[in-house]
DNA sequence: CGAATTAATACGCTTCTGCTTATCATCTAC
DNA sequence: GTAGATGATAAGCAGAAGCGTATTAATTCG
């Protein structure tokens, strides 16, 4: 029988590995977003830029690729249907015309809210199967962990020992 | 400034989608498990596969690949590799010999004991950096969030509302 | 002004993965 | 025993992703 208990005290050695777990749960995590996204008429990135450009607005797109994780020349065809659907603003920077700032139009942002909306309706419902306690610990360090930098998860050098 | 306050009370409003905290944390901790699984000669799939195959001895190749979420023909590969480094039994079944029953070696049980233990090492390192509550919290949410079927999650039909 | 640099973009290459089809051996049912 | 189903395997194809290079426009430095 797998290992699905986790009141066995303080020594969970039965549990999955994390990254077994996390893979798993991100799978369906993503796969109840994609249909969400679908709706709206966006892909996964589509809606990752959506959400970058509106924590701040961007100077490059190299930054933003950056910052999202993904490839400098892999977003140019990701902003290009954004922009063509009148979600994001390219204009060129006229401090630096080499540069495109990057921001989200009123559409952007409606398009934005509205499916981080339906996509926090369904992550509740799924969170309201954890106890109370439990849930609170869990997006705690949810939030905590996945704040880290890959080298920080992963040992930085100098750590080695 | 971002989403980084899990303290602020019930409406945690302000926290990033699961999806994306679980994406972020997947990534890292793939990537603190990869070099140690390099080490120990194994790749993300043969690794999967020990784990799958320790828990209880498969039938059916074709049964491995849909517990570990792998397409049937995708894995002979890494059945191929397991075998040849003398960590996997694949032996007709006398019952019906079409198909190849699959267990581990005792060679294979150590392999995968050896890097398990280690992932484990990196693994309560990690999680000691969460306080003791949030960390029994983050693991039971984990470990019952990640235990449900994709279906589960996203909604299955029948529950249109 | 001319050289080196940088941002954006296009192109091509390679790998991984998902999916489909085909083949062969074997089993089950009739 | 002959037909149809099943398991393992190979081979092929399309899509997505990472990566490197080349090109163009624009900036900065000397």
């Amino acid at each position: 029988m797998p290992s699905l208990d986790p009141t066995n005290g303080q020594h969970e050695r039965t549990r999955p590995d994390l990254a077994a777990m996390t893979t798993a749960l991100n799978r369906s995590l993503v796969a109840a977003e994609l249909p969400v996204l679908a709706e709206h008429g966006l892909t996964m990135w589509g809606y990752v830029v959506l959400l970058a450009l509106d924590e701040h607005p961007l100077r490059t797109q190299a930054a933003l690729a950056e910052a999202i994780g993904a490839d400098k020349t892999r977003i140019i065809g990701v902003l290009d249907e954004l922009q063509d659907r009148g979600l994001i603003n390219r204009q060129r920077d006229p401090a630096d015309r080499r540069a495109r700032l990057l921001s989200l139009t009123p559409d952007g942002h409606r398009v934005r809210d509205s499916a981080q909306a339906a996509i926090r309706r369904g992550e509740e419902r799924l969170l309201a199967r954890l106890p109370e306690r439990q849930r609170a610990g869990f997006l705690a360090g949810l939030i905590a962990l996945s704040a880290l930098s890959v080298e920080d998860v992963t040992g930085r050098p100098g750590d080695a020992r």
